[in-house]
DNA sequence: GCGCTCGATATTGTCAACAATTTAGCCAAC
DNA sequence: GTTGGCTAAATTGTTGACAATATCGAGCGC
């Protein structure tokens, strides 16, 4: 109704390709035969969440989209109960929006929302800085190192998409070495809900200019063991991340509708 | 299989009240006639979800006890999607433990991931203390202050279901004050997750005369308006927590199978 | 006697038809 | 012109049947 047809074709176009790959690996074992009828081979549910997660992330469904369960099915060639339940799992995610009798929508993070997403993260990572920097080990300490010497030189060649690259890098390091999967678990739902929103941040040519040096502060307390100064470190880059936000936010709002992934 | 039968009736006998309260709810509105043909009303996904929830809360359904949909589809008069789609949905909250093809079973969370929960919550709701220091307002002083008295009344009267109540609103006053209905959220989840953990301790005649110097630290700090001083006062809370419950684990490794709920 | 394949059974996963609900358009009445 | 109810279309929710998969036990060869 909204968008009478043809935009399901987003969904399709490039989704199936990823979507496929995951499918891939599960029906592997054996060809089922279905009794000579051929149902297609639809999409598992597991695939079509990947599908839809992955159109969200790249922004192909926008946020406040509406998800109709029989245009995905017929996009992605998926019956509708395993769309159905696709959409219950992202909605456990915090990437879709659910309401009862009336549909499911690509959710809309606000800004006061995504604000307090990075007030949480501040919260539980820096508990993993903290205890990252009290198990730290020799080979730790050599691998974070060797990390922010790679962070500096994405910084200097201009590489935004590596440097982006190390940073999750680092990230990913310091929380193995803090051995928190419950917060390790808390951290990726979080981050997945407002993948849009730092977006905007991680992707700026300047960005790297702005955040190294945090960056270098608090993998430099991690290695000297200081569980202290970890945490302050974290928080303060934490701090910018908001200010940052809300200062893009605000240079944004003319614009209302657009949203220019690229700045 | 493994138990016969006859065990689907602890989840029926006294559950299907308290699912039917949340059902009736529901189905108020319009009587559905449904061709004459009457499907016993079978209760909605949202109840079934309530129901086993509130089993496995009370201990009816124990750790690692095998939930199959057939029988809970018998034992709650619900029909198997319903019960499906709600298996999924503990799965997301952490109560139920799902494999492919192998069913669902009641989640165990062992001694090393309660205690993981613990430390993130640590520190979620060290952050939500400390930003209810911050905007305390005149009315939430008077109701913490309340509650404080309420607290010591009920301790020294060795009222341990009115503490734990106490106690209880006492987390969800400063909740409501700090503001962050993401950090509310998760915390929801992480409490439900090691409910049984938190129920040994909460619920011990002695454990009133331990926590209670701890819960007026906190609440004085943040009517103080020291965001440090609640911080901290909760973080030495959270530390008793699991130091005791480390200690109790141990005392009950002997009896392995037995959980004395009501020490 | 021991291990192994092969069937029987129990259980979960998928699907398509059906029921219920909401939404939008329309006409009538005020 | 606007409000109210009524009908039709679109969409979601539910159910039961069927397919796929894992588990267990019996028979069989070694």
């Amino acid at each position: 109704m909204e968008r009478p047809m043809g935009e399901s074709a987003v969904l399709a176009n490039n989704s199936t390709d990823a979507a496929m790959k995951s499918a891939g690996t599960k029906k592997s074992t054996k060809t089922p035969a279905t009794k000579g009828k051929i149902p297609a081979a639809s999409l598992s549910r597991e695939a079509v969440v990947e599908a839809v997660r992955q159109s969200i992330f790249q922004g192909r469904l926008v946020p406040g989209q509406r998800l109709v369960e029989a245009e995905i099915c017929e996009a992605l060639n998926a019956s509708r109960g395993n769309v159905r339940t696709a959409l219950m799992d992202l909605e456990h995610e915090g990437l879709v929006e659910r309401i009862a009798n009336r549909g499911a929508r690509v959710r809309i993070v606000p800004l006061e929302e995504a604000l307090h997403i990075v007030e949480v993260r501040m919260a539980v990572e820096s508990l993993c800085v903290a205890r990252a920097a009290e198990r730290i080990t020799p080979e730790d300490r050599i691998e974070l190192q060797a990390l922010a010497q790679q962070l500096t030189e994405k910084a200097e060649q201009g590489d935004v998409d590596g440097y982006a690259d190390t940073t999750r890098s680092v990230f990913e390091t310091y929380l193995r070495m803090a051995n928190q999967p419950v917060a390790a678990e808390v951290l990726a739902k979080l981050r997945a809900r407002n993948t849009r929103h730092r977006y905007r941040l991680t992707y700026r040519k300047d960005r790297a200019k702005v955040s190294l040096p945090y960056w270098l502060e608090i993998i430099a307390a991690i290695c000297a063991g200081d569980p202290a100064a970890a945490e302050a470190a974290l928080r303060a880059h934490a701090q910018n991340v908001q200010e940052t936000m809300k200062a893009l936010a605000e240079a944004e709002q003319p614009f209302a509708g657009l949203t220019p992934l690229s700045g």
